[in-house]
DNA sequence: AAATGACCAAATGAACAAATTAGTCATTAC
DNA sequence: GTAATGACTAATTTGTTCATTTGGTCATTT
């Protein structure tokens, strides 16, 4: 059986990206490294981009995958969104592709990477979405807006994890689980 | 008595970084505006940069002012800390010098704004630090670390306010205040 | 029929010149 | 004598040019 050149190409153009960003790749290293000629990635592909967007559906079945696996059905709702959540953003942090595609949108802001930062954060509140709107059909909590829920939800996550350790000592994942139930769950009125 | 040039010169720059932003206004400009010498700013002014500095100052001492009247001593903390909230991002929203630094922030990211916006954002959590303190002390809620309530209320405000209207239809301010009832005094749990 | 790389127009960026700018200081005005 | 000034300067920024690089095409090869 041939090799499949579609696959060396994607995996060529992962490791690229992931090694130099989306913008710093270009045509000629992509075809280099999958030794293809690089007419060959445009029987493929029909652009740059397209080959990010199919690299980054990808990426967000994976991270789903991921999630999927953080979710415990013996445990309670709050502890579940915790651990996917949390699973999300170790995700992000931990693979050098999703860690230079959000440097190059906040550095750069290549349109290409923008839109597919903008794509895997609404596949994460989606996804999310799902959780809180089961929870909310069992009963386990109150009626809410699914979409704003998961927002500020992640928002949130990310501004605990990203944001605050710009200025203070970062948070280990106790503190933030217990934050977490304190301000979603029980509330802060006595 | 003679006219008080320190005081033109705040005002000439002020009017100036709130029309073109902190980069794009030149001292040659600040000095024609204030009808007075170039040379005479640096009598009361050891740089630019110390210009904006106390202009900010300032700012901050009006939005605190502000803050402060929004709060009825009668109503509720939680009621309370979403005025003092919702005053704070309004008044970033409808003065054009913060429209103008933040804007520049986002977009230029020049050092001297970066830093004045980060002192901007650390005062408003350290006034809210204070009233959350105040509540804690009164029984009025839970404990809780101040300076990490304040933050993140003020990341989800900021998230509701600015982030989910790039995608989604604005919130009016009944519904935020519901909302931050919901997630952060009541809780999610039945 | 699939794969290729020489080729092209468009985009990029290196390099240099010209213009602008923050800040200084000798001179001026009172 | 002192407070105010604007011409001046060193440094940065901006505009311009042009050679190189880039994404994408297509005639040729395999």
């Amino acid at each position: 059986m041939a090799i499949d050149r579609k696959q060396l190409i994607l995996e060529a153009a992962k490791k690229s990206f992931s090694l130099f960003g989306y913008k710093a790749t270009t045509m000629d290293q992509v075809a280099k490294l999958a030794n293809v000629g690089k007419g060959t990635i445009y029987t493929f592909f029909k652009s740059k981009e397209e080959i990010l967007d199919e690299i980054v559906t990808s990426l967000i079945r994976d991270m789903k995958a991921e999630a999927e696996n953080a979710i415990d059905p013996n445990s309670r709702f709050d502890e579940n969104i915790h651990r996917v959540l949390i699973r999300f953003l170790e995700f992000r942090k931990s693979h050098q592709l999703t860690i230079k595609l959000f440097q190059e949108e906040r550095e750069i802001g290549t349109k290409a990477v923008v839109d597919v930062i903008q794509r895997v954060e609404q596949a994460i509140i989606d996804y999310m979405k799902g959780i809180i709107q089961d929870a909310i059909d069992r009963g386990e909590i109150k009626e809410c807006n699914p979409e704003i829920t998961a927002f500020v939800m992640l928002e949130t996550y990310v501004a605990l994890i990203f944001d605050w350790e710009q200025h203070h000592p970062p948070l280990d994942k106790e503190e933030m689980s217990d934050l977490f139930k304190l301000y979603f769950f029980e509330g802060l009125l006595k």
